[in-house]
DNA sequence: ACAAAAATTTAGATTAGTCTAAATAATTTT
DNA sequence: AAAATTATTTAGACTAATCTAAATTTTTGT
């Protein structure tokens, strides 16, 4: 097993708690991170002592408010750092999280905000995830699942919820991607596939697709 | 004490053995590295079960081929990474080394490649130090220290042996910098002092000064 | 060439993050 | 509400990099 640091917890912590309002089960950061309960159990407890979290025995943790500071540090220069591959190191947007993922702990706040300052200041990742600026403060789109969007009604693609390479390469060859137009022609009811214009051309997508990309209505 | 890598090791021993033509004693890397000799033993031991040097007890060590290559992929990263600072990031030439000691150990060919690229193929660093290019081959100056200047010849400065912040914010106010035309207009036989001309300015520097200076004639 | 000094290695311990296996607590099922 | 299942924690051990203190080898100085 590698061994992650703190900062890879606090940010999987963060992540698991967007979607529970606040506390974080223990298996479900080991599955996360791919390492056993036993070993998330006593991160907690070492988290809980630099009061990163509020760790109460088998009720999960929770993020302090410096705990979610220290996520968002690391989430803004994970973001940054995509976009800096991506527009100016020829990166495809399926290629960039391995490598983030390593950016993200480099410790220079210049370094970061030079390389924010750089890339002008950009608001959203190549993902189309929202980058906390300085004052870690971001702003997402009200966004709605593709499975969504009322037929006939043009939306722009704003973002995905898997970010697979599997997904965003399949996603590359079907021609769409952030920022693209789309618009639902019809439903099918017998297996709930659609049939969509996204940018020029027209195709058909499957509801396990459409569930996984987010749009600007 | 901080926990280094034996990419930190490998590249220590690498530029301690440019100056001794091989082989490398235990206890200059201790001092280089900030770490106690018996630590530098066990991880001379740990180099050589991976073959990266050659070890014998009480004998020092020193690079295998692949060890030399290892060392000088971290030395290509590092030196590319200060490179992108100074130029595109804002950075001092003094202020790079600390942000580089963590960049050098980023884990990907592409990203080194397409940093390289992105810089347009840099071949020395901003301290002047010559970067090796993909196949790892690197072409430095026949450089003299100013020290070896003859009375009254031009040449340039293309680097400094001295890389402490100190002395590169001590250059910085005295103008000198990669690029300087330098001449040596008088040298004081009382104390070894240099008057010289640098660029547009004429000014005085001791010996100990003219020693971390690189000359090319 | 021998004693003293310096350099190096070995032995045993520490720390951070990890693991397995066993014990305990919480939740779900019937 | 008890039994069964699932989740979580504890106990004890491992690995990599480090340390201190003691032992050994090499080098230096006379």
């Amino acid at each position: 097993m590698q061994t992650l640091s703190t900062e890879d917890y606090l940010k999987a912590i963060y992540h698991a708690s967007q979607s529970t309002n606040g506390t974080v089960a223990t298996t479900s950061i080991a599955n996360k991170i791919g390492a056993k309960p036993s070993s998330v159990t006593d991160m907690f407890k070492k988290l809980s002592d630099q009061k990163l979290v509020k760790y109460e025995k088998y009720q999960g943790v929770s993020l302090t408010n410096e705990g979610v500071k220290t996520a968002l540090r690391i989430v803004r220069k994970h973001r940054l750092w995509e976009s800096f591959l991506v527009s100016h190191l020829n990166f495809n947007w399926d290629e960039v999280h391995q490598v983030a993922e390593q950016l993200e702990h480099i410790k220079s706040e210049k370094l970061t905000n030079e390389l924010e300052r750089f890339l002008d200041y950009p608001t959203h990742d190549p993902h189309g995830d929202p980058i906390p600026n300085r004052a870690l403060f971001m702003k997402s789109y009200n966004k709605i699942l593709l499975t969504e969007l009322p037929l006939n009604k043009e939306g722009v693609c704003v973002g995905v919820k898997d970010n697979s390479s599997n997904f965003l390469r399949y996603l590359d060859r079907r021609m769409i991607g952030i920022g693209t137009p789309i618009q639902v022609l019809h439903r099918e009811d017998f297996d709930k596939s659609l049939h969509i214009q996204a940018g020029n051309s027209t195709l058909m997508i499957t509801k396990k697709t459409a569930e996984n990309i987010y749009i600007k209505p």
